[in-house]
DNA sequence: TCCCAGGATCAAG
DNA sequence: CTTGATCATGGG
């Protein structure tokens, strides 16, 4: 496990964990409260643990229910030795990623419709504004909890609430620009029962993607970017900028290549590994300067 | 000032 | 099925 790598990758469908000096914080509703905690890890890569400390309201027993959420969150029982393995020649232009980024796992979300705000607030946005965007959102709309060491944090806003809001006044407060319109519009939906993630989620891949592009505001990128990070679907492989340039230069000869070929490509290639292949061209690309 | 950011959408070719 | 213009917003 690398934890810092893992949690600064920028790769998740919600808002980035707090960073405090070595540590990591975050809030999730886990057993209908609120819990807050905070996580390092001691060791290594390869043998490790990971330090929590958790800030509850009085003596709730949220050990089980956050260990189990950390463990589907940061991909715990991901077999990232079998993804080196079957990736390991060195024909295979993802191979040469492993060194740097070893240790590095996929971080999911646990709620869906958070999920797919957040993924329609990225489209041509930069990973600092959307999350920027989503932390004043949560300030304004989200329910205010004072945990019992004095902090105060929001939680993500319902769809009842966001879907009852004028886009011009979500906008204005939220400076999500253009994208306040199909947020409202898509909570609009999930709250009057048009909508259900849930069920959306249940179906295959192909039947999944056709109905999330129906929605305002969700393309071919943003549908891929919740199913792998909304929804732990790993077959995913979301197609943004920086893909589309890595991949055309590492498996194409840099010839330019269409964002939907690229995805297909990924998917055939890499099949149930294809999200796993997208993270760490992603993080390689961003990361390493001299991959592009 | 222009270009870019984890794009989507619509009109045209 | 591909290309171009447009859409807000802040950073570089």
């Amino acid at each position: 496990m690398n934890l810092v790598e893992t949690v600064l990758s920028a790769q998740t469908s919600e808002p980035e964990w707090f960073r405090h000096n070595g540590s990591f914080t975050d809030i999730e509703v886990l057993d209908g409260t609120p819990v807050k905690y905070s996580l390092y890890q001691v060791g290594d890569t390869d043998t490790f643990a990971l330090k929590v400390k958790a800030t509850v309201f009085q003596d709730e027993k949220v050990t089980p229910s956050l260990r189990a959420h950390l463990e589907q969150v940061l991909g715990l029982t991901d077999d990232l030795e079998l993804f080196y393995h079957k990736f390991a020649n060195q024909s295979e232009p993802l191979s040469s990623t492993f060194q740097k980024l070893r240790g590095l796992r996929l971080m999911r979300g646990t709620n869906l419709y958070e999920s797919l705000i957040c993924s329609i607030l990225s489209q041509n946005n930069s990973v600092k504004l959307w999350n920027r965007t989503a932390r004043l959102m949560m300030r304004h709309y989200g329910r205010r909890v004072t945990f019992p060491d004095g902090s105060v944090s929001f939680l993500f806003p319902t769809a009842e609430v966001l879907a009852s809001l004028n886009p011009r006044t979500l906008r204005s407060k939220t400076s999500m620009g253009y994208r306040a319109k199909p947020v409202v519009e898509v909570s609009r939906m999930i709250a009057n029962g048009k909508l259900d993630l849930k069920s959306l989620v249940k179906e295959t891949y192909d039947k999944a993607i056709d109905s999330l592009l129906e929605l305002p505001g969700v393309g071919p990128k943003v549908a891929d970017c919740f199913l792998l990070y909304g929804a732990c679907r790993l077959e995913a492989a979301p197609v943004d900028v920086w893909i589309h340039r890595i991949v055309s230069r590492l498996y194409f000869g840099s010839k330019r290549v269409s964002r939907p070929k690229t995805a297909e490509f990924l998917r055939e290639r890499f099949r149930e590994w294809a999200g796993y292949a997208q993270l760490y061209l992603f993080d390689y690309a961003r990361r390493v300067n001299s991959a592009i």
